[in-house]
DNA sequence: GTCTATACTCTGATAGAC
DNA sequence: GTCTATCAGAGTATAGAC
C-alpha cells in the first residue's frame, strides 16, 4: 500500500544528470519518501538528516552519497511537488460549462489533498515560513495563471453564468477549504476519529456549498 | 503601533507565579513577542534562541534569566493562545437565531486572524508538526466544545432554521476560510500585494458564502 | 555502495564577573 | 539584571576503510 507518487520532475530547462543505475533510482527515491514524511512534519530546520536516515533505513553518510546535501534532497521535494501544483488550476477550460468547470476544479484539488497530503503540509510549511524557496515560483508562475483564471471567472460572472463573486476569493476558498482536510489532518482526526470518514464527508459538503455558491 | 496582545494566561488551578517588578513583566513581554514572531514562521524545532534574542534586543543568556528553557517560552505562548482560542465557537448562543449566529461566529475568527495572523500561524505550526503538544487541549476541551456546538447546529437544521449541512465540516470549513487569510498570508500578498485590500475583500466575500450555504 | 570515525559548526544552557 | 566566556550535545558534512 505504498502511497502514490508524483511524477519525477523533468525539466526540458535542466542539465542532463548522470545516468543512474536501478540500484541508485530505487535508493533516491526511497530517500524521498523518507525525506517527505520528515520535511511535511517539522518544515525544513526541524527536519534533521538522522530523522531522515531512520526513516529510510539506511546511514546518515549514505544518503549524503546519493544527494550533495539536506538542501538538495529539499530542493528535489519542492521542484517535484510545483511540477504538479498547478495543473489543477490549468485544466480548468475556458469552453467549458462555468459552473461544471469550477466544481471539477475544487474537485480535483480535494483529490490532490486526500492523494498527497504530505506534499500539501510541504507547500504549508513553506508558506508558514514565508515562502522564501518558493517566491520565484509563486510571483512568476502561480501568480500569471491565477490572474488569468481570475479574469475568466470574471468573464463568466459578467456574462451571468456564475454569481458575482470575487474570483481571487473564490480561488483562496477553493485552496483553503480543500487543502485544510490535508494541513489540519491531525486536529480533524482528534475530533471526528482517524477513519475515513471524514474525508469522505468533505466531498458532499462542499459540492453543496459550492453549488449554492455559484448559482447565478 | 504595536500589535493587539492576547491577555495573560491566568490559569486559576497554577501554581502562583513570584511577584515579578515592571521590569520583570516588561523584559518577558518583549521575549515573548519576539518568540512569537519566530516560533510562528519557522515552528519550535525550527526556531533558535539567537533569532529569538536577537529579535528581542537581548542576550541570549538574558533570555534565559526570564524563561528557564526554549520550550518553556513556547509553553507559555501556546498556553496563552489556546486560552483564547476557543472563545469565538463558546460565544455561538443556543438562543440566537440561528443563521446570525453563525454568520457572527465566523466574523469572529476573522476577526482574530487579522489582529492575531503569528497566533494563528503558531497553531498552524503545531497541528502541522501533528500536535504533539497540545493533542490534550484538543481532544478535551476543543472537541467536546465543537460536538456540543455541533449537535446545536444539527437541531437548528432538523427545526428548518438552516439549510441541512454537516455540522462539523461547516465547522471545519470556517476554520480553514478564516484561518487561511493568516496562515497563507505570504502566499496572498504576493498574488494580491501586500495591501490590505486581499483581507477586506474576505468579510463580504465569506458574507456571501455563507448567506447562500445556510440558507435553508 | 555502504559503513565507522571524525571534523567542524550550531545551539541550548550554565558559570561567573560586573 | 546583564554581560562575556564557555561547555556539552546535536547537527551537517567529509574521510577513508571495506
Amino acid at each position: 500500500m505504498a502511497p502514490p507518487r508524483l511524477p519525477t520532475a523533468q525539466k526540458s530547462g535542466s542539465a542532463p544528470k548522470a545516468p543512474r543505475s536501478r540500484i541508485q533510482k530505487r535508493n533516491r527515491q526511497i530517500i524521498l519518501d523518507a525525506a517527505l514524511e520528515v520535511f511535511s512534519t517539522h518544515g525544513f530546520r526541524g527536519a534533521t538528516l538522522d530523522q531522515i536516515a531512520a526513516e529510510a533505513g539506511l546511514s546518515k553518510p549514505n544518503l549524503l552519497y546519493y544527494f550533495d546535501s539536506k538542501d538538495a534532497i529539499h530542493r528535489e521535494l519542492l521542484t517535484r511537488l510545483l511540477d504538479t501544483w498547478l495543473d489543477p488550476l490549468r485544466m480548468m477550460n475556458p469552453e467549458g460549462d462555468p459552473q461544471a468547470e469550477i466544481m471539477a476544479y475544487m474537485r480535483r484539488k480535494l483529490e490532490l489533498s486526500r492523494d498527497f497530503p504530505r506534499e500539501s503540509r510541504l507547500f504549508a510549511n513553506e508558506i508558514l515560513q514565508g515562502a522564501p524557496r518558493i517566491e520565484s515560483f509563486i510571483r512568476n508562475e502561480l501568480r500569471p495563471l491565477v490572474d488569468n483564471k481570475a479574469q475568466l471567472m470574471a468573464s463568466w460572472a459578467t456574462a451571468g453564468k456564475i454569481a458575482r463573486i470575487d474570483p481571487y476569493h473564490l480561488i483562496f476558498s477553493i485552496w483553503a477549504l480543500t487543502q485544510h482536510y490535508a494541513d489540519f489532518a491531525a486536529q480533524i482526526g482528534m475530533i471526528r476519529g482517524d477513519d475515513q470518514d471524514a474525508l469522505d464527508g468533505a466531498e458532499p459538503f462542499l459540492n453543496a456549498l459550492y453549488t449554492r455558491l455559484l448559482a447565478p
